[in-house]
DNA sequence: AAAGCCGTGGAGGTCAAGATCGGCGTGCAG
DNA sequence: CTGCACGCCGATCTTGACCTCCACGGCTTT
C-alpha cells in the first residue's frame, strides 16, 4: 500500500528541462500543492511529486521551504497591488471607481488557480516574514483607495484610511464568500450590489465630515 | 543553557486545584500562547509551563492539541455570535442598530486578550474541523445580519447575505485594523464613521431592488 | 498516628517531515 | 569511439513535537 504508483498523473518522469523552466514548473506545483493544502500541510515530498521531480533537485532550486513559499507569496502580491492599482486609474468617474476596484477584487479570488489563498488565508501569519507582506500589501492597496477618498472628500488621512480599509475589506470578504458559496449571484450583479452599496456610504462624505 | 529557571513566572508550583478550576486555568494559559504564538508554534510544553503543571495533566484534561484549540474556538465563537445578536436586538432603530453592530465587532476584537485571532486569524483553517467552526460562526453572523436586512428592504435572500457579509466583513477587517495601527482614531469615532458610511449605503435600498 | 491511595513530576518513545550524500544516465567534445 | 561533465534520483539523517511510563508527597480512614 505504499505509495509507488500515483506518479503517473502529470510526469514526464526523466524529461531533462532547462533551468529556468524547471524553476517555473517548480514554483506551479508548489502553487497548487500550497493552495490546496495550506503551508505545513504541504510536504515538500508533496510539491516533488506533483512537479514529477525528486526532493533534492526542488532544493537546488530553492534553499527551503519558506523560501518556495515567499516567492509564490511575492508573486500574486505585486499580482493584486497591481491590480488595484489599474483599477482605481482605469477611469476618472468615481463610481466607476468602485466598480472596478470591487470587479478588480472578483477577478483575483477567481483566478488564478485559487492562488488568493496564499495571500489571504496563508496559514503562515505567524513567521514575520510572511506578515510583513501580507500587512504590507494590505496596507498599500488601502493607501491606494485612501489617496482617491482623501483627495475627494473631506476626511482626514487617518479616516479615510479607516473607510479605505473597510473597501477593501468588503470587497476581499465578499467575493472569498462569493465565491465559495457557488456563486448563486452572477458576478456582475454581486459587484453591481456592492458598489451601489459603498458608493451610497461613500458619496455622502464630501462636503462636511461627518454630522450629526 | 537548558531552560531550567524561567519557570517562576505564574507558579504557585504545587498548589492542588479542584478540577474544573485546574480546567480554567489550563484554558487561560492555552489561549495565552495560542494568542501570542500561533497554533503551530505554540506546544504543549509551553502551554503545561504556562500554567504551572506537567504535561501529564494536560492530557488528563484535554485528549490533544486539537480538543484544547476547539475547546477555545467553541467558546470565543460562542461570544461572538452571542454579541452580535445582541447588538442586533438591542434597538429597534435601524441606524442604530447598525452602530451597536459594528461596535460589538470592535469590542470583541479588543477585549478578551486578543482571543479574536483564534477565529478570524488562525493559522489551522486547513483542520476541517477549524474550518467548519469559522465557517460556521461567520454565517450564522451573516444570516442575522441578513435577516434584519431582508425584512426591511425589497431584496432577496441572496442579495441581502451579500451585503451582510461585507457588513460584517468590514467590522470584522477595520476592527482589526483599528487596533493593530494603535488606534490614531477612538473607538466611538471610528465606530460613527463606519456607521455613517454604512447605514448611509443600507439606507438607500428600502424601495428599490437595485437601479442604474 | 500510621498506612494507603491518588494525583504530580521528570525522562523517554515514536514518528513525521525538512534537509542532504553517493550512484546513474545522457549528451557533447575531441 | 571514449572520456567528461551535469543534472537527477534513491536512500538516509536529524530535529522537534506530540504523547506516555516509573518515582514522590499530601490527604483520608480506622
Amino acid at each position: 500500500m505504499t505509495a509507488i504508483e500515483q506518479t503517473e498523473a502529470a510526469r514526464p518522469r526523466g524529461t531533462r528541462l532547462p533551468r529556468r523552466a524547471r524553476r517555473n514548473q517548480l514554483l506551479g506545483a508548489a502553487q497548487e500543492v500550497f493552495v490546496a493544502q495550506g503551508y505545513h500541510a504541504a510536504a515538500m515530498d508533496d510539491i516533488a511529486e506533483r512537479a514529477g521531480v525528486s526532493k533534492p533537485v526542488l532544493y537546488q532550486h530553492f534553499p527551503g521551504k519558506l523560501d518556495l513559499y515567499l516567492a509564490l507569496l511575492d508573486q500574486h502580491c505585486e499580482s493584486l497591488l497591481e491590480s488595484v492599482r489599474t483599477a482605481l486609474a482605469s477611469t476618472t468617474d468615481n463610481k466607476l471607481r468602485v466598480y472596478a476596484t470591487m470587479d478588480a477584487y472578483f477577478a483575483y479570488v477567481e483566478d488564478e488557480g485559487g492562488a488568493f489563498r496564499l495571500v489571504f488565508e496563508s496559514d503562515l501569519t505567524n513567521e514575520p516574514a510572511v506578515r510583513d507582506r501580507v500587512e504590507k500589501v494590505s496596507l498599500q492597496c488601502a493607501e491606494a483607495i485612501s489617496d482617491v477618498i482623501a483627495e475627494d472628500t473631506g476626511l482626514s488621512r487617518d479616516q479615510s484610511m479607516l473607510l479605505a480599509v473597510g473597501l477593501g475589506g468588503v470587497s476581499q470578504v465578499v467575493a472569498r464568500y462569493w465565491l465559495a458559496s457557488s456563486s448563486p449571484v452572477p458576478r456582475d450583479q454581486a459587484v453591481q450590489l456592492l458598489t451601489s452599496l459603498a458608493w451610497r456610504g461613500i458619496a455622502g462624505f464630501p462636503l462636511h465630515g461627518a454630522e450629526h
